[in-house]
RNA sequence: GGGGUUGUAGUUCAGUUGGUUAGAACGCCGGCCUGUCACGCCGGAGGCCGCGGGUUCGAGUCCCGUCGACCCCGCCA
């Protein structure tokens, strides 16, 4: 039996063919001298029909359950007006059956193959193979496919060639924690899987290869989250001669192309924000820009105001910042108390003045500030009538962090974060150094190869932690979906940053050694991003977590539940690889 | 590592202040039914109440522990 066509191809053009599809039983509706069954694949759902005027081939169907794999033979009938199914693409016509055969039996399934079964995750994950049977992620793992093929086809008529690189690879033990694999060659090494493809990519530029792309699969051992997994998928790039502006320039061509996938316009360029203002203005490295709400510095007002709290706060470096809530009429004043009571619980104090919509003004100032003071703060934030002010003080970076998460957390509420709208951010002018109190000393904020700023290089020795780096990070509605740098490509600037790092020179040999003679032949200057394909497609698709849009995941304790993966192995195999648990 | 939500039939859930035989819907099985499409109607089967311990005359319900799922913090150069 061959098909002739698919589940979701049949039109009234083909009535009168004769047809074979192939396919899983979806529904039967047994009505006694007459049957109908939808036969379900990847590209749809068609109704056949049995009559009983062939007796033994009723009696066959009849037989048919849920998930059975079937092959039918029939001529394509137009559908009576009366029995059209606007709901189904194929719902005008239908398929008298003719010859039925049975290619394989089912067990009844623990969920049915639609999308409104409501069924738990882990139930799901388990039989992930009926899971992906259902309209949804057949939509989602679709998507995905022709996301990764217009990025295949863009970077190639972009000149960028797809090179592999190791999966069995070196372990740095700096960044996320690694997966090794033991050698069983050599006693007591390992490997390790990629975390990132960095140093490859980087002397494949050193190689010559001047344009690199993969589609390639990281792994990191760290906690997951709705938007980690332990394995994933980056479109990792690296170009010779690249300036951050390059990078934009091939990135944002990209998105656009991407998104069309979806049938969706987006503008370029995007816009460019300095990290520092992503911090101050949304306390987020990674802000989403939907819901408006930005924190305002209202520190000024408190420098020589009535309210000692706040007065001493902004005296000893403190800072008051703000976020103005629109259309905050609708808050009653437990909802507002309660958005106070969960702040307080996390030893947060947030105090709020509003405008109602007759323009009186509430607060929960004390009464010795005065009306005057909180009349001044709600002009100069902006707080209209209908609108709330929630104010904070303290040190800037934690008032900022909790007035950026109070933002996001009253945005879900009030439903401000769209589904269909796409706020693109380029995040720039990362620092490129961050402190670690406990070690006392320099870290990599991006990765110990980013470039520092050009206009930087003299605090490099007088103030370290003031130097940006030239490292960017594409953010979409709130979330990373990439992020990279230009790289070093002087191996004299490299020792330098290594030894800011504490890094010493021995160390580094052990660790990059073959990196860095590398560097010494003739580098030329380059830079790159990896962006984040998971996360991508999980918005394209509208989906929260990026599960829904991998074929097999894990769970959030980092299981194959399906697979059964991770499991103990035979001592066998440990002795091979000299391991001893 | 920490915090939160959660676990009862195949699935999703209900289950009162601790009290007879643990329910519903869908699914499943059987019967009837010639225009259904979430077919309908009639009947039936189906339970280690996650697991272990404790309190109690008595535990799905209370307590302790443990395991799994999800979300968040830490972590993720």
């Amino acid at each position: 039996m061959t098909r002739t066509h698919t589940c979701g191809a049949l039109r009234p053009d083909d009535v009168g063919a004769d047809v074979v599809l192939l396919g899983w039983v979806h529904r039967v509706r047994d009505l006694g001298g007459l049957l109908f069954v939808d036969v379900r694949d990847r590209a749809g759902v068609t109704q056949i029909v049995f009559g009983n005027d062939d007796e033994a081939l009723m009696a066959k169907g009849k037989r048919l359950r849920s998930e059975y794999v079937i092959g039918v033979e029939g001529r394509v009938q137009r559908r009576s007006a009366e029995t059209v199914n606007p709901k189904l693409e194929t719902g005008e016509v239908e398929v008298v059956v003719r010859k039925l055969t049975l290619l394989n039996e089912a067990k009844t399934p623990p969920f049915s193959i639609t999308d409104d079964a409501q069924v738990s995750e882990d139930v799901r994950l388990k039989y992930r193979y009926l899971d992906l049977r259902r309209p949804r992620l057949q939509a989602n793992i679709g998507l995905r496919h022709r996301v990764m093929t217009v990025v295949r086809n863009y970077f190639d008529a972009n000149g960028f060639w797809e090179i592999e690189t190791p999966i069995l690879t070196k372990s740095t033990p700096e960044g996320a924690r690694d997966y090794l694999v033991p050698s069983r060659v050599h006693p007591g090494e390992f490997f390790a899987l990629p975390q990132s493809p960095q140093l490859f990519k980087q002397i494949l530029m050193v190689g010559g290869m001047d344009r690199y792309v993969q589609i390639c699969r990281c792994f990191r051992d760290e906690d997951l989250r709705a938007d980690r997994q332990p394995e994933f998928t980056q479109i990792d790039v690296e170009m010779s001669f690249a300036r951050p502006e390059t990078i934009f320039g091939i990135i944002e061509p990209l998105m656009r192309e991407v998104f069309a996938v979806i049938g969706k316009k987006i503008t370029t360029p995007f816009q460019r924000m300095p990290y520092a203002e992503a911090m101050a203005v949304y306390g987020s490295d990674k802000p989403d820009l939907r819901p408006g709400m930005p924190i305002q510095d209202v520190r000024e007002l408190f420098r020589e105001s009535s309210f000692g709290v706040f007065k001493s706060i902004v005296a000893e470096g403190g800072t008051v910042r703000a976020i103005v809530v629109p259309d905050a009429a609708s808050y009653s004043r437990s909802a507002v108390d309660g958005i106070v009571n969960q702040e307080k619980a996390q030893g947060r104090h947030l105090l709020w003045a509003r405008r109602a919509d007759d323009g009186t003004m509430t607060s929960s100032f004390p009464k010795a500030v005065g009306e005057e003071t909180v009349r001044q703060l709600l002009d100069a934030t902006g707080t209209e009538k209908g609108q709330l002010a929630f104010v904070v003080a303290g040190e800037p970076d934690t008032t900022s962090k909790m007035l950026g998460q109070l933002r996001l957390n009253l945005a879900k509420q009030k439903g401000l974060l769209g589904n269909d709208e796409y706020a693109f951010l380029w995040v720039v002018d990362f620092p490129l150094l961050e402190w670690d109190p406990e070690a006392k000393r320099y870290n990599s904020m991006h990765h110990p190869f980013t470039s520092p700023h050009d206009d930087d290089h003299a605090l490099l020795a007088k103030e370290p932690g003031a130097v940006r780096a030239k490292a960017y990070d594409l953010v979409l509605n709130g979330s990373e979906i990439g992020g990279g740098s230009i790289r070093i490509h002087d191996s004299a600037q490299q020792s330098q940053i290594f030894s800011l790092l504490n890094i010493s020179k021995e160390e580094a040999q052990l660790r990059f050694g073959f990196f860095l003679e590398a560097l010494e032949y003739g580098t030329p200057p380059h830079g790159g991003i990896a962006l984040g394909l998971d996360r991508m497609v999980a918005i394209l698709a509208g989906e929260s977590s990026i599960r829904e849009v991998m074929a097999f995941p894990k769970t959030a304790a980092a299981i194959d539940l399906m697979a059964g993966a991770p499991s103990p192995v035979d001592a066998k195999q440990l002795k091979e690889l000299h391991l001893k648990i």
